[in-house]
DNA sequence: ATATTTACCGACCGAACGGCCGGTAATCAA
DNA sequence: TTGATTACCGGCCGTTCGGTCGGTAAATAT
């Protein structure tokens, strides 16, 4: 049910979908839709969460591995890709929330969160020398994982595997477009 | 009062902005609001179609240059986030939309011409030799157009300058973040 | 001074929404 | 078999929304 939900929310929006879309889309009503869930807005908090636990995995385990930063965080963010395309109906919705609730000010609270952490690891990365130090470290992890999201703009879990996408937005991120 | 409402359109998403708050932050009712335009949607589509405008004059002034591809690339990159920067929130607005309405679907139509546009350059840039060839036109063209969509997520007018924005972008896209 | 246009308003409408309630039918444990 | 739990439903409620309508007052033109 919750997968139902998440796809209508990514199709239409979130306030663009009713609870009788989701009823519809089960074939059930929309009573009985709230027999197993206490509302519209703990789906869209349990698909969030979903979302951040994944990334914050990730986040976790790469961060604990005895590597130089530079390699740690190109293994972060094709980890992240990974996430992405795995969680990727969730990673969507999550990355839509404008913070209109306090459920969804909570979520971009912990986006920040995760920005701050690959901004660091940019940081130790410049710091250890192999990443480039006239970026700032801010503006470099947004940028990167500017790119990273994006996927959820146009990547498709059917079109190809997320090894080759990962492979392409690693490679352009760490050694660029130019071949000259 | 364009201005007004795509600033609440950002701020808590169109759906979520009823007329009545267009109304309110304009220290007028809401039928005054209908005194001057045709409807909610009309809003929608003065907003998408002023970033659009400001897109597809930068990718024809850029297209018409006499440069190798990799160079044009480059300079539509750097107009890209320029425009992005200048039409901040009619862009923001445009990244949004998800196709629920037809006004909105011929916003996105517009959208994947633009990509198209990039992408063929990547595809010229490659076969002119300076971009590398490894990776997928129509992928790196995504990607980069990701990266520079972010922006709509955070970047912030007067958080200085957008031209080092965009001089941020465009060296780790074609240079990337590796010095090693 | 008069006529016309422009800007605005209060009151209202129908539709859609999230959510609630009382009740029913199937499932399952004893 | 019976009692309880689970899944489900039709119908309803209060609210909010986009949009309309008839009318008013100020500005502008003649």
């Amino acid at each position: 049910m919750l997968a139902a939900a998440v796809r209508l929310f990514n199709e239409r929006g979130y306030d663009a979908t009713s609870m009788f879309d989701i009823a519809e889309s089960l074939g059930i009503t929309k009573s009985s839709v709230y027999h197993h869930i206490s509302g519209k807005e703990q789906l869209l908090q349990m698909a969030m969460d979903r979302a951040l636990d994944g990334l914050f995995e990730a986040a976790g385990e790469v961060c604990a591995l005895d590597l130089p930063a530079p390699e740690r965080l190109e293994r972060l963010v094709r980890r992240s890709v990974l996430v992405l395309a795995e969680r990727f109906e969730y990673v969507t919705v999550l990355l839509r929330v404008r913070g209109n609730t306090e459920a969804e000010q909570h979520a971009l609270a912990r986006r920040r969160d995760f920005d701050a952490i690959v901004t660091d690891l940019v940081k130790q990365a410049q710091a250890e020398g192999g990443v480039r130090p006239d970026i700032e470290p801010a503006t470099a992890a947004r940028l990167i994982l500017g790119m990273v999201n994006s996927l959820t703009e146009w990547y498709r879990p059917r079109s190809g595997g997320a090894e080759a996408i990962a492979d392409a937005l690693t490679r352009i991120a760490f050694e660029g477009l130019r071949t000259a």
